[in-house]
DNA sequence: CTCCCATACAAGTAGATACTTACATATCGA
DNA sequence: TCGATATGTAAGTATCTACTTGTATGGGAG
């Protein structure tokens, strides 16, 4: 009985030596946390999801891998971690725009654009986080989330346009917009500062070229 | 001088066991290299360049995973063979487009997305190679230059129908075009046969809509 | 003061995977 | 038929990297 005792209390209570999501945190676990987070920010930015090792972001950090481990439990935490922190913020950003609705479609859409392109300027390493890494289901979540904003930011306009176009419809062209948009933000991320302002420009171009026409064709496709 | 002699004879004609690119071949061993490609694209297509194990491949094409490294010196020039194959095969098919310029310039750069777009339905695996793959430099170069074929195309017809415009200015177009593509073709490859209909006729779409006011703009922008 | 526990790390382990070695067999020219 | 060489493989090795273990320290509640 002594002996089950004993093993119970050693199951129950382990030292514990690795990540615990309940564990209590003091000052300077948070600050330590908020560090490791901004040095993964830091490295993948700089070498992309696959080339950042576990090891280079503690070593970022300036501590060791294990201490790592107190704080998150893999490497792809930390990804869902940054990536859910960014997808929610710019979800955010892209709500915010025309909340009174006195933009027109040209002006709204170019104001989406330049909100979700200055984002992933600001936030570089956004892009490998969404294109590259394994994320956590909640993660993932958010980042359908945040393309579903844009879409539905671009299908309401359109619907407000045009009331005939159906939802379907409406979601479609949002859809094809965000892909144009990943296409040139793609080569946007690599691009040198003196070839950005052009592409910049192409990105407007490119997606209200498309969608211009939706707004003007016949109601009967 | 016995020594040196042996040791010439040892390190000069070292028993064969790995790759060496200038072994003689046999109709076996050559048959065994083709079949290690195909085993190859097909593993890469169906499992993406990263996830495919060169042990995957050995077992896709029915040998051992020292056999493979008989006829190719690493993974990385197994993708970059493929990939030279495919970007010379595409890049081929691009120019045979409208070599006798009948075609009107909409009709033109239709004919290339068409083709574009078939030629990676026919060779899903060229996707993942392209975008995932560490290449050789002559790989690189080969897709390099099936990027510009796909520009100059464009360009070449914008200069005709607007010879005003500037070389630079033409190519800068047929990249975003270019751009676009890659964007929308990212999901064409993951979409649903019932989905794909549509999608192609968004990339038409979308690409034109964005090259025909560059034929009407005005001349001084 | 003191005990608990969060923090920290040196020095590992584990598992995956690209690639090799040592050796056996098939083919082919002379 | 025989030797040279191409083809083939079982059973590894080497290395990389995500992740752990055992142990030491420091700060705060009681």
């Amino acid at each position: 009985m002594q002996v089950f005792t004993y093993m119970i209390s050693f199951c129950e209570n382990p030292p514990v030596t690795v990540f615990d999501p309940n564990r209590k945190r003091n000052a300077r676990g948070e600050q330590r946390q908020q560090a490791l987070l901004r040095a993964a920010a830091a490295a993948f930015g700089r070498l992309g999801y696959h080339q950042t090792t576990t090891n280079a972001i503690a070593t970022e950090a300036c501590v060791s891998p294990a201490t790592l481990y107190q704080f998150f439990p893999n490497k792809e935490a930390i990804a869902s971690e940054l990536a859910s922190m960014y997808a929610r913020e710019m979800a955010e950003a892209e709500r915010a725009i025309d909340s009174d609705g006195v933009l027109s479609f040209v002006e709204a859409v170019a104001e989406l654009i330049d909100v979700c392109m200055s984002f992933n300027r600001k936030r570089p390493e956004f892009h490998t986080l969404v294109v590259d890494a394994p994320l956590s289901p909640s993660a993932r979540a958010d980042k359908q989330t945040l393309g579903q904003v844009f879409v539905d930011f671009i299908a309401v306009r359109l619907r407000r346009e045009r009331p005939d176009l159906s939802r379907f419809e409406a979601a479609h062209h949002g859809q094809v917009a965000l892909m144009i948009f990943r296409g040139i933000l793609d080569e946007l991320t690599v691009a040198s500062a003196h070839a950005r302002p052009r592409l910049e420009l192409a990105m407007r171009n490119a997606i209200l070229r498309y969608l211009m026409p939706v707004l003007t064709e016949s109601p009967r496709k």
